[in-house]
DNA sequence: CATGAATGAGTTTTCATTCAT
DNA sequence: AATGAATGAAAACTCATTCAT
């Protein structure tokens, strides 16, 4: 009982440590993250840290892996019955905007070339999109398109991938160059994705 | 005479800071680089550095405009007499098989949000790119073909934006995924000129 | 009961890195004062002075305020019944004998132009002396000595603060010039006392 | 001929750099003083000074005993014909305004206690006025005081040591409190050259 | 399980001084 | 006489990690 208790005492101080070193990377960036500051906004100690996780390198992984995906997850669902290009256009925009806000974890994330990282976020890879259940919404939309004779016939995890790195370059510099106005982002978003969903059709 | 000579060591010496500098930042990110690290490799005292750079920031500055901006000269100029679309598909296949060579370096430089770095590598900013040699092929292509009735009137600069992001993103999922075959590469680079150049049309 | 221990042995360690820098302060000069040489001469890493002080700036606050009030507290109080003009060439006297004793720490604190010293011994400012609980006593006795018709009526801040002046110029050359006779003092601070109060009066 | 040249060269050089540290301890203090600074505003070397001086603190001592009593002796001549009264209060203020605008060397050279520079500010002592120069005006007003009857008679020598010091008090803590206001300064002036001038009568 | 003291290596920068040239 | 490269020690501060308690 109280063992089981324990248990769950534990598995909620992991899970506070990574909020909050989560919340601090979020707000301040990877550098930002130092033991010390997590522990002292738990009210522990420094030392206390280990019991957990055997190194900051461990906890930074973890946030990684654990976290990131609830991110992406969070991106809201685009109504299925409107035309394929508006899917991938609306999904597209709220995919930057969701990342935008998370920017230090996302670019924390998708600038790593740790193999366990990679293990997550590749995308280029042929045949790797299956995986990928992110895909699966840009992916049917794509065969929509095709199917209903607005977009020209073509290799559907190929294009995807070229459309999806088109976006993540401008999400990049978005998040890199940091200074961009909400209005000057829309500009260039729609102004990428007139030019992607045009290139896209017969 | 002596003078001469000792002027010569003089540069021989800012440069190869330089070199180990690079080396570093190559290999484990700006971050990872410190003055001690460089000093150490050369044998010298800490302080010694002062007398070749006024501070690290200088030294970070110098690689920039010293080392970085000769990767993205030495992508070699198209010629000019080629269509608007053929001048844009060469250049930016040419601008990342060069970037590819360079790419820790690349990345080091293109992922970073320092001041002193965006100085010289930032491109959403609106007006921007007046100042960016590097973008005046683009640009004149761009305008060549909506003169030509090629390409759709449309403003050039946040164009010029949307297309050169699009491809920073594929060549830097390129770099960080980093075990794309060739075939794949260039598939990949196909199909998102295709569908950009496509899009540029009336 | 370890924890007991732990916590007085800390408190132990804190006050003899007061202790140490009050020593190298008052030998020195506040200059002298560093980080280095308090943990060295402690057997300690320079870092662990920051378990017990949040900075250097930290630790001289503390001397002063732990260290340097009790040395102006510990000027003995003057019998208030008697007459204003007793009260005040007392206090003055007895407060020039106390500081001499602690010249070397006494100087490096009244000599500091850093805004935290300052914070604690700045006099001239207009309306600084009603925090100043030092003072209460010789304020008192002026209020005293004008209201029983003794001394000419005046602004009594200004009156302050021009008296204290005077003694604190006559008590810094002391300090400084170190080989005036016990005897010579006394006549220094007599006259200068005479021709204060006889300033003073009506 | 080329020889005597150079010498007087030499002496330039030395001149220039003490007329330089001078003005750099005047506007920021003996601490920004530093070798690199006085040679890079010379345009030598930094080197180069050894030539002319053993060492830094050797500049600070020049400086010190070369160029301090200029300060002093800058003090405009008080009209002697006025009042004693007068003579004292004009040159007493004139003292402070002359002083604090070089407060920073005045400050170096009256809170030292080095025996080389006490030799030429101590003024407690018994029987040292008779070589101070600059205490002849104070003593004469107040011996002519005396004589016609303004004046309680008194030892004099005490007493110009006794004024000296509390005029002394103000001028360091307006130098070393710095933000007092022109205005509150004078009032502070006045109020103290008031009490001491009617504690001088009879 | 938790503490908190301690370390030791790390960060950038400054500076007086030396010395071969 | 002058240079300028080089040193080495110093400055304050940070931080991940260890470990006895």
């Amino acid at each position: 009982m109280s063992r089981k208790r324990q248990q769950m005492q534990s598995e909620e101080i992991r899970n506070s440590i990574l909020d909050i070193a989560q919340r601090i990377i979020s707000e301040e960036g990877l550098e930002a993250l130092s033991i010390r500051r997590i522990t002292n906004e738990m009210g522990y100690s420094s030392g206390s840290i280990y019991h957990y996780f055997k190194s900051k390198d461990d906890i930074i992984l973890c946030i990684l892996q654990e976290r990131y995906q609830r991110i992406i997850k969070s991106v809201k669902p685009v109504d299925s019955h409107l035309p394929p290009e508006e899917i991938i256009r609306v999904s597209m925009k709220s995919y930057i905007y969701n990342c935008l806000e998370w920017s230090s974890l996302y670019k924390a994330m998708m600038f790593s070339s740790s193999p366990q990282v990679l293990k997550i976020t590749a995308v280029l890879e042929e045949g790797i999109l299956k995986n990928r259940p992110a895909f699966r919404g840009l992916i049917q939309a794509l065969e929509a398109g095709i199917s209903t004779g607005i977009f020209k016939a073509c290799n559907v995890e190929l294009t995807a991938q070229a459309l999806w790195s088109a976006m993540f370059g401008l999400l990049s510099r978005l998040i890199i160059e940091q200074n961009i106005s909400k209005e000057h982002m829309d500009n260039l978003m729609n102004r990428q994705l007139d030019i992607l969903l045009k290139g896209l059709c017969l």
